[in-house]
DNA sequence: GCTTGAAATTTTAAACTTGAAGCAAATGTC
DNA sequence: GACATTTGCTTCAAGTTTAAAATTTCAAGC
């Protein structure tokens, strides 16, 4: 069963986390040398800026794909650098819900639009069409994922 | 200036990230659970596996794109537990050489092989014309220019 | 009301990761 | 040769991350 097309699979997964890691590494020395902060603290302010209205910690490490106690550690720090706070939920006793402060929006603010400019060079070399071949082959992977494992 | 290429790029990446996070994760679990080992273990492993003889320390790290200070501390588990070694240049006395023991070569080839299965499913959806394009778009992103394919 | 189980978060221990500092050894440059 | 610079690895502190255990609350079922 060593199929060819197998280890072309195996070969392409490889190349794609290659990629991944080397624009992340780009982009945490970005904020670091340009805006004193990390990456995950930027992804979580990112989150919570994208998200209408305080956030709960649970949709907060969903939706980064972070485990729970990740999100605790993070928007500890953000809390104690005045950038995140947390409110207590007044319809369940047990959430915990999440929202940046007004200088946490701000100070996200010029740090995205930055991100965005970085990001567009990284991929400058896609036009539309490679965006559209790869928003495709993403969808297809998504399309039917995780099911059965051996 | 027209920003929709610009944010089809940030949303394009966006995903991206997300999807190789998500395939981390489940290939984290699927190593945890079937293999009791982690995932920068498999890793460096792997890359042990892959460099034919020993390997310096620095070629390692550079390989992984992680700290040399990450691939001292991930060696040092390894090789307390048996699976890697360390040996002196002979060449370089600076230079500390990496290798497999025979426990660990015969180990990572059967988490390698299960390894790939898993791979092989979570991106099944994908044909050789998926890769192929796939391929395409990382060497655009990559800034190769190469056309031929191998 | 009471119990049982699930959900939301935090806490904990261990592993991972980085960037910087510290040493030792190699490689220039004069 | 002498000296500065670079290279290679480890050590260190701080931060990140996970999985598992502990805590509090909710939702039902009895």
């Amino acid at each position: 069963m060593s199929d060819d097309l197998t280890r072309r699979r195996l070969r392409i997964w490889l190349r794609l986390l290659r990629l991944t890691r080397g624009t992340e590494n780009h982009l945490r020395e970005f904020l670091r040398v340009n805006h004193d902060t990390t990456l995950p603290r930027f992804d979580v302010m990112a989150a919570l800026h994208r998200h209408e209205g305080p956030m709960k910690m649970s949709d907060l490490s969903r939706s980064l794909l972070v485990s729970n106690g990740n999100a605790t550690a993070v928007v500890d720090r953000l809390e104690k650098d005045g950038l995140a706070q947390r409110v207590q939920s007044e319809t369940d006793r047990r959430a915990v819900l999440v929202t940046l402060t007004d200088a946490g929006r701000s100070e996200f603010e010029a740090q995205a639009e930055a991100h965005a400019t970085e990001i567009n060079h990284l991929f400058s070399k896609l036009d539309e069409s490679d965006l559209d071949a790869l928003r495709d082959i993403i969808w297809k992977i998504e399309g039917e994922d995780t099911e059965t494992s051996a």
